[in-house]
DNA sequence: ACGTCACCTAAGCGCTTGCTTAGTTTCGCT
DNA sequence: AGCGAAACTAAGCAAGCGCTTAGGTGACGT
């Protein structure tokens, strides 16, 4: 194999119960390494378990991911949901939305990887039920979006392809995001919470 | 293992070379299933070679990888270089250059998806050289803003993280399209442009 | 005609994989 | 105390993995 040294740290069960130290370990192991890469050896051992423990609680590996993928969705789309209801106006809900959404990438940027770049790698099933949670957060960006242009507090040629951008922007920040950055997830946030009102801005 | 039906299509050589027909069909199939998910058998099929095939031309699974992602950074360096070379001020220079570059991600977005998303399963010493492309990648974007803030054009904060906001908007692409789109890369590239500006022009 | 060398393959080695099976331990409840 | 269910493990299976080896084949210079 291509990575040969593998260092494995000793397992630290933290969670509670089995299950979601399992789903802890699969996220360390899933983003650090790939969800093909990852044996469920690796999950077992850094869960506590033993190989076969991984099977009492999830069916398959790939329900593991699945379990993994569901809770970051529905997490993410109750944070913007909430950040967008809070809000008094369409430019305060879009900092704040995109700043959360940044936020959330930058905090947990570990489920976030696993969320956004293992999501190709669910079965068919899994994945369009996925698919549906993800239209849902496009769908408050895009809101948002539509309702400051009614109001005629932004300038915006085409919803959903800036929608797409800003929405880019906060999801990538998992890619490059990680514990030895400096700059702290909360200021990522409020950045990109203002670069996100500068793109629908009218131009000065 | 989790992805059971894989359907191959009939092997297609449309390189000239076997070498080049091995680095196509890598890209394909790195692309669809992630590098530890491809066989080398799926690769050498996809060539039409035998699996040993594969052996003759590369050293080793990660050496393909590693020649995949040279010759995309190079390709996304030297396109990013001549467009700000060729660009009369520095907010066409950013304009084209982000556009030339997001044009490139939905493009090529599966030469890309290599370059973006499976980097990190390079070995160290080939991701170290990559790293250094990288940062003349971010320098070309650095130096368009750093001259245009001095020369007044641009309003922006702190340059190394707009910078980044802006590559990863384009990065993005690569995650989101695909050849079903109906957008044209040209028109996509024509918008992250022109997002671009606005990201750091001055708040009007 | 002959040797050379790059290219390519059939066969398979040693190992790892996801997952199963058969059995043991632990625990809540009566 | 005693019992049934749930949690867990040791052992291992069939399949697939990256890569090697030994050998064949055809183009080319001489």
């Amino acid at each position: 194999m291509s990575l040969p040294t593998r260092r494995r740290p000793p397992p630290r069960p933290s969670g509670s119960t089995a299950s979601e130290r399992l789903k802890e370990a699969a996220i360390i192991e899933f983003s650090d390494r790939g969800f093909h890469a990852t044996t469920t050896r690796d999950i077992a051992a850094r869960a506590g378990l033993s190989p076969a423990g991984v099977y009492v609680h999830f069916p398959s590996k790939e329900d593991l991911l699945y379990a993994i993928t569901l809770d970051g969705h529905l997490a993410a789309l109750e944070m913007l949901q909430e950040a967008a209801t809070d809000a008094p106006s369409p430019v305060e809900a879009l900092r704040t939305t995109v700043g959360t959404f940044a936020q959330w990438h930058a905090e947990r940027f570990q489920d976030a990887r696993v969320v956004q770049y293992e999501f190709p790698h669910l079965g068919h099933e899994h994945r369009e039920h996925i698919l549906g949670i993800r239209k849902q957060i496009n769908a408050v960006v895009s809101d948002i979006l539509t309702l400051g242009v009614a109001e005629g507090l932004f300038d915006v040629d085409d919803i959903p392809a800036t929608t797409l951008a800003i929405l880019s922007m906060a999801v990538d920040v998992c890619r490059w995001y990680d514990s030895e950055i400096k700059r702290s997830p909360e200021s990522i946030g409020n950045d990109y919470g203002e670069l996100a009102v500068r793109l629908v801005s009218a131009r000065g």
